[in-house]
DNA sequence: CCCCTCCTCTAACGGTGTTAGAGACGCTAC
DNA sequence: GTAGCGTCTCTAACACCGTTAGAGGAGGGG
């Protein structure tokens, strides 16, 4: 059986996993299916573009369609949409990066569709829906990078952290007490995640009862 | 005169600016420089490195200590804060991709310390100011390099925005409508990010009002 | 005069994405 | 049966990349 596009994108995933975004070459990816590296482009127009396959994959089980069921709360609902993208992001390999350098897919167009619907059914107006939703990607992936970002890090070499001058920092000294009792007694990325979250569906909150005072 | 590391970092500024973050190599920057390439190697121990200092070198202006005045709103002074990060990333090519992969930089510290500072004499618990700091990084970072990314696509070939079916998707043909009326026609990023950390603020406002009312 | 440090050089290694162009396999039409 | 054609893979090569080894010039201090 011939190579399909579809066998190439999976085991650039697999790949991906194994090496990580720097590892992944067009070279060792053909090394990994068992052909020549120019054969790819045959299947693929570029690495770009294989990149935004990859990035499909990694997102696609994601975007199924679970409406808001009768009596749900918008707001917990979106916050669970929120919090399994951020799952799927963090839980592969450099994923985050992948995805940010990406074009948009259209296949995220039915999962988009239906947050516009839900928010707008929860009062928003639509410019605000699509506000709302651009703003907890954004945060997402921002969140998502950076957890990544400093797991690379910690790989390499970590320094010791918040071993800071305490006068000129108190503040950092002061959170580094407090962070000292922990249990997991370092920061913990998902609890993170969670906050920033938290603090924007509260904010979208007060806006939805905004609109929703004004609309009757 | 001798070349300085500052001299080295000031040109890959420039260059980056000129050929973005794929162009800047390390030989064209050696060749801008009147050099050879390994000898940058003398000033700057790595590529990786050398992205450090640059990207410490955009954001360096945005670090400026400006305390909190007299009865001015701590939301209001944050949000003039975070639009200042946002508009720096923003007016850089590539600034949020550089800064994405990077190492969290020593000269920052000042500044975090200050707004530390600022949100725990709002009110908040130092855990608290610490995961607000981090949200409303991570959603600079991100509406930075979502813009940024489109920016660049966009650079390419922009196919039709809109031209979608609007019986299997209403809410987008809806707000398509909407934004056609509109001066800019286009989706606005700034408008967006502001937006966002507008919800963003609105969240910590509500968190804040909280926690005055629990510590008294 | 010698040494030493600063700074720059040439040469080279092993990698990268990508293109040109040839050729093997299998199906279809004559 | 064979000629043609689309599908898929190959080898060879190009122009680049980050990085290292190691040599050497310039200038000051002993």
């Amino acid at each position: 059986m011939a190579l399909t596009r579809d066998d190439v994108v999976d085991a650039a995933v697999d790949l991906l996993a194994e090496v990580g975004l720097e590892g992944l070459s067009l070279r060792r990816l053909a090394r990994e299916l068992g052909v020549s590296a120019p054969t790819l482009y045959w299947h693929v127009a570029d690495k770009r573009t294989l990149l935004d396959h990859v990035a499909e994959r990694l997102l696609v089980d994601q975007w199924q369609v679970t409406p808001l069921a009768p009596g749900e709360d918008w707001a917990e609902w979106l916050r669970e949409r929120a919090t399994r993208q951020y799952r799927a992001l963090v839980t592969h390999r450099d994923a985050a990066r992948v995805l940010a350098g990406n074009r948009p897919t259209e296949a995220a167009m039915p999962a988009v569709e239906q947050v516009l619907g839900t928010l707008v059914g929860a009062g928003f107006a639509p410019t605000e829906a699509f506000a709302a939703i651009q703003a907890v990607g954004n945060l997402v992936i921002g969140s998502a990078l950076e957890y990544q970002a400093e797991r690379e890090r910690d790989a390499g070499h970590h320094g010791d952290p918040a071993a800071h001058d305490p006068v000129r920092f108190p503040q950092h000294a002061a959170l580094a007490a407090v962070l000292a009792d922990r249990p997991g007694h370092g920061a913990d990325h998902d609890a993170l995640f969670r906050h920033g979250l938290d603090l924007m569906i509260a904010g979208l909150r007060v806006q939805q009862a905004g609109a929703v005072a004004r609309t009757g």
